[in-house]
DNA sequence: GTCCATGTTCTTTA
DNA sequence: CTAAAGAACATGGA
């Protein structure tokens, strides 16, 4: 469920609820969530107080008054909630509860287990080798970081060593945004054809995340609210469906083993390229 | 039963 | 060695 605009939707609605918070209690359902996997975070958190929740690529960074640092992945299906544990059922899947003395509780589920929780303690290495921030990220940093591979387009924009946050829905909705078609290498787009790429991601992604991000199935804030970008999404799911700009019905193709959503009309192959493509 | 899924990482191949 | 493609992970819904 999470790309950029749900991870920040979760962040945004988790730290009215839980800043300043002292963590009273934490019950761990699922050990194999945790990484690393000896690391002991009942012993870590109980006692300490939420200092700050950020958001770095696709992670959900909290800070402890210690200093001391864990964040989660939601992976695939996660959901992180905070709720009044009176009024809220228990839903299975639930793998880590933090209790506070307020009442409410901070709930990690994730069905599919893709996600987990990382401490990172005060080892400060949160972001890794993940690339820029793609909110930040400027169109020549962008270029020079496309032009490392030949790649196409689609894929390189999922790669989170190359830019943090981008998934495989607003990769899509970015490309059409930006009518470049997803199949084109990465280091033989012009110029202004990543300008215009940059812009696209910032634009979409500012629009998600006005709308709360996108739920196709399992996404919810920390209030247990549904996004509403689902409804706005231009190709991403649309496969067949007439464009919303020139009526051509959506094309959907297997690309890096993810599924692409286009517009061939809309997201022309480049002539050289496609010509290339007929005579090899 | 089949196929598909908002992600990442490991393995295989060239 | 690197780059890229594919499989794997676990679960559920259509």
């Amino acid at each position: 469920m999470p790309e950029l605009p749900e991870v920040q939707t979760v962040v945004n609605t988790l730290r009215p609820r839980l800043l300043g918070r002292t963590i009273q209690r934490v019950t761990l359902n699922c050990t194999d969530i945790v990484q690393p996997p000896d690391a002991d975070l009942a012993r870590a958190l109980t006692g300490r107080t939420i200092k700050s929740i950020d958001r770095r690529g696709k992670r959900i960074i909290f800070t402890l008054d210690s200093a001391e640092q864990f964040y989660v992945h939601l992976g695939m299906s996660g959901q992180l909630t905070a709720v009044q544990a009176k009024d809220a059922p228990f839903a299975p899947h639930t793998h880590l509860v933090i209790d506070f003395p307020s009442g409410v509780q901070l709930r990690f589920r994730d069905p599919r287990r893709f996600g987990g929780v990382w401490w990172v303690g005060d080892a400060g290495d949160i972001a890794g080798d993940m690339g820029p921030e793609p909110l930040a990220i400027r169109p020549a940093q962008l270029a020079r970081r496309l032009a490392r591979t030949r790649r196409a387009i689609k894929t390189a924009l999922l790669d989170q060593r190359l830019l943090a946050g981008v998934g495989n829905i607003y990769a899509d909705e970015a490309l059409f945004t930006a009518r470049i078609d997803p199949l084109t290498p990465a280091n033989t787009l012009a110029a202004a054809q990543v300008s215009r790429l940059c812009r696209s991601i910032k634009l979409v992604l500012h629009r998600a995340l006005k709308h709360g991000g996108s739920s196709l199935r399992d996404f919810v804030d920390a209030n247990g609210s549904s996004g509403r970008y689902q409804n706005r999404l231009q190709v991403y799911g649309r496969e067949s469906k007439p464009c919303r700009r020139c009526r051509t019905p959506i094309v959907r193709q297997v690309l890096g083993g993810r599924s692409t959503h286009f517009c061939p009309r809309c997201q022309p192959a480049d002539k050289k390229r496609s010509a290339g493509k007929r005579s090899a």
